[in-house]
DNA sequence: GTCTATAAGAGGATAGAC
DNA sequence: GTCTATCCTCTTATAGAC
């Protein structure tokens, strides 16, 4: 527990965030427009005056969504795996493994947020379809930093922002399979591929270093 | 031009089938929840009562139309990729070409349709659901076949199933970012990996045929 | 098999009192 | 900032004539 944060009491969450909480929620679980409004009013236990009080629309209180998971992406995501190990390579798994663990008490019915909104959102709504980028690139270039940090251990005239983006492709890829079978096992075994690749990379790189 | 076929003269097509031809289009243009019912019947040319003659529901629809892509799979996708090739590894490269035209043709709006489904509706409709493992698996299955064909220009001990799904979630990560970005460099990057993965592969291949 | 008309309800959003 | 009540549109789906 931090207890900087402990000291001060836990205030009870605005009308505001319950709403914004609500939507991930709701948005996560169904999609965007398989969500209804009313749904959203009920989950947070506000009334429709205040959501559009606070919001003029379905698709603002998306945006303000798409805002939060770009606030929650370092907190959240990148220092829980920076957290886990000191080893540059390990991060990327360990990043892997955390979205292993969302899948896995959801039953398979989450995995990556920001994936499931993009397909379904990116051609109609054009403000939440770059917050959709931001969160994807903020992503990469956090995977992208340790790759760097790697130095040696990975190929000279290895793209490290390509390698990055090829890492965001196979998570988005594994947890799609693993939302449509209800399943962990094809995230299993696209990540294992994903390591094999990594293992090659690396024995690249050592045949490199010793020239 | 097949000869075969241009001996029958081109039938109009049957009311059902421009039905599901039509939300073939729209759900994978705008998505199955935001795709109306109207506008279904708008651009099939077509009255309500007809649909609700053909389908009971606007998910029937949806249904009938994931077992035609069932029925597409083979001629529309794989054949064409083996048309292109009898290079056993570079059958899976053409596949992945083939679906990088499907997004250039469209500005990056569409991609595998499957797989924008697939997010969507896993959750709450489950007969749906079953064909989009469906369409998965007969993807995977074809591309297996290849992978096994390859023989030992691939390393002894590695699964060509786990691969084959490989290769699928790198297809449909990529797709997903092609479309988030509405630009296709992110797929052809993920490719890129990909094909830098296949290059280690074979690398490995050829020292342990040697030994 | 196809047409018109319409039911029945849910959808997002607003008004105005408090 | 929050409440109740409600508007209006659009949605899926049906009824029944042709």
């Amino acid at each position: 527990m931090d207890p900087k944060k402990a000291d001060i009491p836990e205030e009870p969450k605005s009308t505001r965030d319950r709403l914004i909480d609500a939507a991930m929620r709701l948005f996560v679980e169904n999609g965007f427009e398989a969500t209804g409004v009313s749904a959203i009013l009920q989950s947070a236990g506000v009334r429709s005056g205040s959501l559009y009080y606070f919001f003029k629309s379905k698709e603002e209180l998306l945006i303000a969504v798409l805002e939060r998971y770009v606030d929650l992406l370092r907190p959240v995501i990148l220092e829980p795996a920076e957290a886990a190990t000191d080893d540059a390579v390990e991060r990327v798994f360990a990043l892997l493994t955390r979205y292993r663990s969302f899948l896995e008490e959801t039953g398979c019915r989450h995995g990556c947020p920001i994936g499931n909104l993009a397909l379904e959102i990116s051609d109609h709504h054009d403000t939440a379809r770059s917050l959709v980028l931001k969160n994807f690139d903020n992503w990469c270039a956090g995977v992208e930093k340790w790759l760097q940090d790697a130095g040696d251990r990975l190929p000279r005239d290895l793209d490290r922002g390509e390698l990055a983006r090829f890492v965001l492709t196979v998570m988005e890829g594994a947890q799609m399979q693993a939302k449509a079978e209800k399943r962990i096992e094809a995230y299993d075994k696209s990540v294992a591929q994903l390591r094999s690749y990594f293992s090659c990379l690396e024995q690249i790189a050592r045949t490199e270093t010793k020239s």
